[in-house]
DNA sequence: CCAAGGCCGGTTTTT
DNA sequence: CCGGCCTTGG
C-alpha cells in the first residue's frame, strides 16, 4: 500500500484573500536577475525555462506562482503546479506561502504527478471500471500478485522472474500502453507471456478494485482521451500549468500535459536537459528536447547565472557535460570569483580511497591550506552505487567519523510497517486480499501454505473475498484444530475492527492501537529477541503517532510517503554519504565525488545496455555531481577495487579526461614520499606491482597520455583487458605467531597463513580471516598515530 | 512451522 | 564476498 499527499480535499479550493494579496506591492519582482524575471512574467502561451544547476530555479518558479496570484490573473485553484517528489512540493508551497505572506491553503492542485492524479481518479475511478475508494499497490504488492499469474499460467517463476515481468509492465505503463496497446515489436518479451499475462494483471487489479503507481497516470491519460467532456472540464480549471523537473518527465506524463495543456497552452516547464539522470526507469529526455515543436511559439528562458559554485567548479563541469550531444546548450557563469580548483587525486585502492576521505573531513574542520573551517554538515560524499557506500562507513566507524546515510529503505518499506499497515487496510476494506495473504499468518498462527490454501479455494469457488473465504471453510468445517481456531480468532478480529472503522465515533488511533494489539502484532515483536525488535516496535509507536496528523484511517494509508521524512533531526554535525542520484536538488561546500573509475562510473552496466546514450547520462550524472559543490569539489578514483571479493584493476574514469585542466589541481596521494600510514603499511603490501610506482603513474604528467592511448577502451572493447585481475598479495609476509594490528580489530597474533590470507587471533575481536593487506606488523604500526 | 544451508546474483529510485 | 531467497530436513 501506497502513499502520497494527499491531503487536501478535492474541493478546498479556498481562494487567497484578494485584498491581502493586492495590499502588497509586488516587491517580489526586484530580487530577479532578467532572466528570471521574464520567466516570471511570461504568463501566457508556452514557456521552457532551462535553468542550470545553481541558477534559482524554485525561485523563478514559486515566484512565478505568486505573480500569477498576486496580480489576480489566476485563483489558487485554477494554477495547476506538478513536481516528481513530495520534498519538492513541499518546498515549493512553503516558498510560495513565504512570497505571498500567508499560507497557501487554497492551492489544491499543487502536488506530485502520483497525488494529482489520486485526486483525479478519485472523482472518475467509474469511468476505467473501479471504485473510488480503490488501494493503491506499491512494488511488493505488485510482485506478489505478478508472481502469482506466473504460477498460474504454469510459468517457470525461475527463468521468468515476476521481477522482470514488473519491470517491463512498468515500462510500458510509462509509455502510456495498455495491454492492447504494446506494439508488437515488443510484444516478443517475456517469452511472448508478456502482453497476455500484462491483461490478466489489469483485469485482477480491477477485481482487488487496486492501481499500481503506473496506473494512475495511465488511467487518468485514458480517461482524458476517451472522455472528451471530461478532459474540456479540467482544460477550462487548470488555467494555469507548471511543471518541475520537466527532462524527468516519461511518456504517460508527457500526453498528460500535453492534453492538459492542449487548449490554452499556458505551460511553463522548467527542466535542465544536462540533468536528466533517470532515463532507466522511463524518463525521456527527447520531451524537453523538443519542446518547441510540442508547443510552437514557446519562449525558451535560459538560466545560466550559477549563485551557487566558484568559477572553477562550473568549469569543470561545463568541460565534462560539452562532450554530451544533442544538448539544448546553456553557459553557466558566475559572478564568484578565485575559490579552490577542483581537485583530483588518484589512490592505490578503495579502502585508501576511504581513508583519506576520512583524514580529509578531520584536517577540513581544522581549516587546511588556508581554507575556513569546514564542517562535517557541510561536506558529502557522493557515489554512484550504494555498495560503495560500504568502504566509506567501515572507515568512518573505526575512526569515530559521524555520517549519514540518506537513502536507505524507507520507512513505509519497512517490514513492520508494512504489516501494520496490512491490518489498516483490511479494516478499511476487507477486500484487500493482498493485505490479508500478507498478515493471515503474521505473527505465526499456524496456517501455513496448507490452510492458506484451503482459504483460497473457499474463495474462489463461492467467488467472495479471502476473508469471506476463510469464514465460509470455518463454518464447513474444512479446517480444524489448532489452525481453525487461531483463523476463527482472526476473522473475529477483522469484522470487529471493521465495524469500529465504519463508526465514526471511533478513534482511528485507539483503533490502530486495537488492532496491533488484538492481533498479537505488538507482542510479537515483544517476544523477539533479535537486536532489531527493539527498533521495530519503534518504529510502529512512531507509525501510530504518526496517525495524530490524520482524520481516519484511510486518509492515513495514503498519505504514509510523509513519514519517511521522519529524519531524525539530531543535532550532531554529520558528513552526508549518499548516491549522486539521491543528491539532485542538493547543495554542500564541499562535496567528494570517489570511484571515478571506467566501469564504475560510468557504469559498465549502463554502457553495455544502452550504449551511446547510456553513455551520456552517465556523464550528466557526473555533471550533477560537480554542481552540488559549492566551494569544493574533491574527485577521486583508485587503481584497484575489490570486487565481489576479487580484486580488480581499474582505469581513471574517461570523465576524468574531459575536465578541463586549468582548472583542476592534481594531488599527490599520500604514502608516496614516506610518512604517514602509507608509509608504514608499506611493508605489508609491497608486491611486483609497487604501491608507489602505481600510483605514481596515475599522478605524472604522463598519465593524460597514457589515458590517450588507452582511449580505444570504448563500448567495443573486451572486457577482459579491463578487469585484470590482480593477485595483490601473492606473497604474504607474514608467519605463524608473528603480531601485528589491523585498523578495525585492533592487535593480535597471526595462528595461520593461507595464500593471501591470515589466520588471525585478535585481542580483542577473536579469531578472524583478513586479508594480509588489511595488517600491518604490530611494531611499525604502534609508533603510527591513527 | 521453522532453522539452517545452498545457490544465485549483484546500478541508479520515486511515486 | 555477502545477502536474499528458496529448498530441504527436523
Amino acid at each position: 500500500m501506497s502513499s502520497f499527499d494527499e491531503s487536501e480535499a478535492f474541493e478546498a479550493a479556498v481562494p487567497l484573500s484578494q485584498r491581502a494579496l493586492a495590499a502588497r506591492p509586488a516587491t517580489y519582482l526586484d530580487d530577479l536577475n532578467p532572466a528570471q524575471r521574464e520567466a516570471v512574467e511570461a504568463l501566457e502561451g508556452p514557456v521552457l525555462m532551462l535553468a542550470g544547476a545553481g541558477t534559482g530555479k524554485t525561485k523563478a518558479l514559486t515566484t512565478r506562482i505568486a505573480h500569477l496570484l498576486s496580480t489576480g490573473t489566476a485563483r489558487p485553484n485554477e494554477i495547476l503546479a506538478v513536481t516528481f517528489t513530495n520534498k519538492a512540493a513541499r518546498e515549493m508551497k512553503e516558498r510560495v506561502a513565504r512570497h505571498l505572506g500567508q499560507t497557501v491553503e487554497g492551492m489544491p492542485w499543487l502536488g506530485t504527478f502520483h497525488a494529482i492524479c489520486v485526486k483525479l481518479l478519485r472523482r472518475h475511478a467509474e469511468l476505467v471500471d473501479l471504485k473510488s475508494n480503490f488501494t493503491i499497490l506499491d512494488t511488493d504488492d505488485q510482485i506478489r500478485l505478478l508472481k502469482q499469474l506466473i504460477v498460474a499460467a504454469n510459468i517457470d517463476e525461475k527463468r521468468w522472474p515476476p521481477r522482470a515481468l514488473a519491470s517491463i509492465i512498468d515500462n510500458w505503463k510509462n509509455r502510456a500502453w495498455t495491454p492492447d496497446a504494446v506494439p508488437a515489436a515488443e510484444a516478443g518479451a517475456f517469452d511472448h507471456k508478456a502482453v497476455p499475462l500484462y491483461s490478466e494483471y489489469q483485469a485482477r487489479l480491477r477485481t482487488l478494485n487496486a492501481v499500481d503507481f503506473g496506473d494512475l497516470l495511465l488511467h487518468v491519460v485514458t480517461i482524458f482521451q476517451r472522455h472528451d467532456d471530461v478532459l474540456q472540464q479540467y482544460r477550462r480549471w487548470f488555467r494555469y500549468i507548471l511543471v518541475d523537473e520537466y527532462q524527468d518527465t516519461n511518456v504517460a506524463q508527457y500526453l498528460w500535459l500535453r492534453l492538459l495543456a492542449g487548449g490554452h497552452q499556458n505551460i511553463c516547464c522548467v527542466g535542465d536537459d544536462d540533468q536528466s539522470i533517470y532515463g532507466w526507469r522511463g524518463a525521456e529526455v527527447g520531451n524537453i528536447l523538443r519542446f518547441e515543436k510540442d508547443f510552437p511559439g514557446a519562449k525558451v528562458i535560459r538560466l545560466e547565472q550559477n549563485y551557487r559554485s566558484t568559477a572553477h567548479i562550473l568549469a569543470a563541469a561545463s568541460g565534462v557535460i560539452a562532450a554530451n550531444k544533442g544538448r539544448l546548450g546553456k553557459t553557466l557563469w558566475t559572478e564568484a570569483e578565485g575559490g579552490e580548483k577542483v581537485r583530483l587525486i588518484g589512490h592505490w585502492d578503495g579502502e585508501e580511497e576511504a581513508r583519506w576521505v576520512g583524514e580529509e573531513l578531520e584536517a577540513m574542520g581544522q581549516g587546511t591550506r588556508g581554507l575556513r573551517p569546514v564542517g562535517l554538515d557541510e561536506c558529502a560524499i557522493l557515489v554512484r552505487a550504494s555498495h560503495q557506500m560500504r568502504a566509506f562507513e567501515d572507515r568512518f566507524l573505526t575512526i569515530g567519523l559521524p555520517y549519514r546515510v540518506i537513502g536507505g529503505p524507507r520507512f513505509y518499506e519497512r517490514m513492520e510497517i508494512r504489516d501494520a499497515m496490512a491490518y489498516f487496510r483490511l479494516a478499511v476494506s476487507p477486500d484487500d486480499d493482498l493485505a490479508f495473504e500478507r498478515i493471515v499468518n503474521t505473527p505465526k498462527r499456524g496456517l501455513g501454505d496448507k490452510a492458506q490454501q484451503k482459504i483460497q479455494i473457499a474463495a474462489r469457488a463461492n467467488g467472495v473475498n479471502l476473508v469471506e473465504g476463510a469464514r465460509i471453510l470455518l463454518a464447513g468445517k474444512g479446517l480444524t484444530g489448532k489452525g481453525a481456531k487461531s483463523l476463527a480468532e482472526l476473522v473475529a478480529g477483522i469484522d470487529r475492527w471493521n465495524a469500529r472503522a465504519r463508526n465514526p465515533d471511533q478513534s482511528h488511533i485507539e483503533l490502530a492501537e486495537i488492532i496491533l494489539e488484538e492481533s498479537g502484532y505488538t507482542e510479537h515483536w515483544q517476544n523477539d529477541k533479535t537486536p532489531e525488535a527493539p527498533g521495530r516496535l519503534e518504529n510502529l509507536k512512531e507509525l501510530v503517532k504518526a496517525l495524530e496528523s490524520f482524520e481516519n484511517l484511510q486518509g492515513f494509508l495514503e498519505h504514509v510517503a510523509l513519514i519517511m521524512d521522519n529524519e531524525t533531526e539530531d543535532s550532531e554535525a554529520k558528513v552526508t554519504l549518499m548516491t549522486l542520484h539521491a543528491a539532485k536538488g542538493l547543495e554542500f561546500p564541499a562535496v567528494f565525488l570517489p570511484g571515478w573509475e571506467d566501469g564504475l562510473f560510468p557504469s559498465q552496466r549502463a554502457m553495455d545496455e544502452t550504449g551511446l546514450k547510456g553513455l551520456e547520462e552517465e556523464r550528466r550524472l557526473a555533471y550533477v555531481g560537480i554542481t552540488r559543490a559549492e566551494e569544493l569539489c574533491t574527485i577521486s578514483f583508485a587503481a584497484n577495487r575489490r570486487i565481489y571479493g576479487q580484486w580488480q584493476s581499474a582505469l581513471p574514469s574517461r570523465f576524468i579526461d574531459e575536465l578541463p585542466e586549468d582548472h583542476v589541481d592534481v594531488l599527490t596521494p599520500p604514502g608516496l614520499y614516506g610518512g604517514g600510514f602509507g608509509a608504514a603499511a608499506q611493508p605489508a603490501s609491497s608486491t611486483l606491482h609497487d604501491r608507489a610506482s602505481r600510483a605514481d603513474v596515475y599522478n605524472s604528467p604522463g598519465w593524460k597520455r597514457m589515458q590517450a592511448r588507452g582511449d580505444m577502451r570504448g563500448m567495443s572493447q573486451p572486457k577482459e583487458s579491463r578487469n585484470v585481475v590482480i593477485d595483490l598479495d601473492a606473497v604474504s609476509a607474514f608467519g605463524q605467531g608473528d603480531r601485528v594490528f589491523h585498523q578495525k580489530f585492533g592487535y593480535g597474533a597471526v595462528t595461520g597463513v593461507e595464500g593471501d590470507k591470515l589466520e588471525i587471533a585478535f585481542d580483542k575481536a577473536g579469531v578472524k580471516k583478513v586479508v594480509a593487506k588489511f595488517v600491518v606488523p604490530a611494531a611499525s604500526a604502534g609508533d603510527v598515530p591513527f
